[in-house]
DNA sequence: GAGGCAATTACGCAAGTGTATAATTAGGTC
DNA sequence: GACCTAATTATACACTTGCGTAATTGCCTC
């Protein structure tokens, strides 16, 4: 039978599963977890409604399962460029920093996603953990990034003070992500990035612009 | 006729739509626009859902009012203890930067309204040039209140350098702004308040802390 | 190439959606 | 105290929603 008249192709159990997932994210981030019905995920996965239902047994448990798959990504996304870099802590903060502030990281539809999410997470105790682990995980790993770049250049860090140093940046880091998300007419390419390096280093107490 | 049998009452057109309005806040903070239905809003208001429709054309009206309303009020409670501050510039500041990071403009309903009405930004321009407005707003009066600070300490002040700080202490108490709202067990009371004077101070170069 | 079965579609249902329109009724006016 | 009108309720309609169930059909195995 030729593929135009096939009525429809079988695929892998995964293949369709991440198909679904991502129809998902898209709609979510265009219309609201609400507005990604069941059927809109469905068209834009181009398959029919009920296969939905065969791969999770509820919309909910395919939010959810969309939900994880985004914050793996974007955590994912952000930390790549820091492990391909093989310089100093300092050089590996800055490169942290100016990844977070740039695209792909800083993306309206990032910020759709967050946004839609965000009700869900509130009320959800699963999604409120992966949302909660994901936050620690980020602020951890820039105050490792931030504690090696001072004892790198000979300067104290207690705990207290670093864990302040890590939650001001970290904020900062957010700030400008969903302001750079949120209004991208706003900023100049790069613009977001030399901000944050500026700042972040101003907090910390090193300088990381060239 | 006694008020037990009386079917309803009737108010004043500006006390139903501010009605209307907290109602549809709440609803949005609790669900997201979708959420809100107008049979929910009606019900919260203690009202019949057709009323919305006396006093708003259709949904889309009312969310549009509803989200002015919360920006305006937002506005206001983060300005009006500046406001009431007679002390140098520097103090006047300190007090901007502690009340953005306090109850009650920090609470998860303010974030919850700010992702629920995010979608309708996005694609709403009524509601998008609210947005701008409002950003750029919060930015020019946080410019406004570093460039005194700055000259009262006889400290350089060019424009585009204290563009740049502002823009940097805009995303961080956004930033931290949105963080103590969305992880409200993840911080202490006046925390938050003391990581941001802090970071504040060691952008723009002056100490705010006590 | 003939099963066989899981992947996929097709269809239906009850509840909820925004909106429209007609019927009541509260509360001021004379 | 009987209008009278605007505020409010009551009801209906067409459409969408998530979910369930039965009918197809692609593809692997022998």
């Amino acid at each position: 039978m030729s593929d135009e008249r096939r009525k429809f192709t079988r695929e892998s159990a995964e293949q369709r599963k991440l198909d679904l997932i991502e129809a998902t994210l898209e709609l979510v981030a265009e219309k609201g977890v609400r507005g990604a019905t069941v059927r809109g995920i469905a068209d834009r996965a181009q398959v029919t409604q009920g296969l939905i239902r065969h791969y999770f047994s509820s919309k909910e448990d395919l939010i959810t399962a969309a939900f994880e798959h985004h914050m793996t990504q974007m955590t994912d996304l952000t930390f790549a460029p820091v492990t391909q870099v093989q310089g100093t802590a300092l050089e590996q903060l800055r490169v942290f920093v100016r990844s977070s502030l740039m695209p792909p990281v800083v993306d309206p539809r990032s910020i759709a996603l967050w946004a839609g999410f965000l009700n869900k997470v509130q009320h959800d105790a699963q999604m409120k953990d992966v949302h909660a682990k994901t936050y620690v995980h980020f602020r951890d790993q820039l105050e490792g990034l931030i504690r090696a770049a001072l004892e790198e250049a000979d300067m104290p860090t207690e705990p207290e003070q670093l864990y302040r140093l890590a939650t001001a940046c970290n904020g900062l880091i957010d700030g400008l992500w969903m302001e750079g998300g949120a209004l991208p007419e706003a900023f100049a390419p790069g613009e977001l990035s030399q901000i944050g390096l500026y700042s972040v280093g101003a907090i910390i107490g090193l300088s990381l612009v060239d």
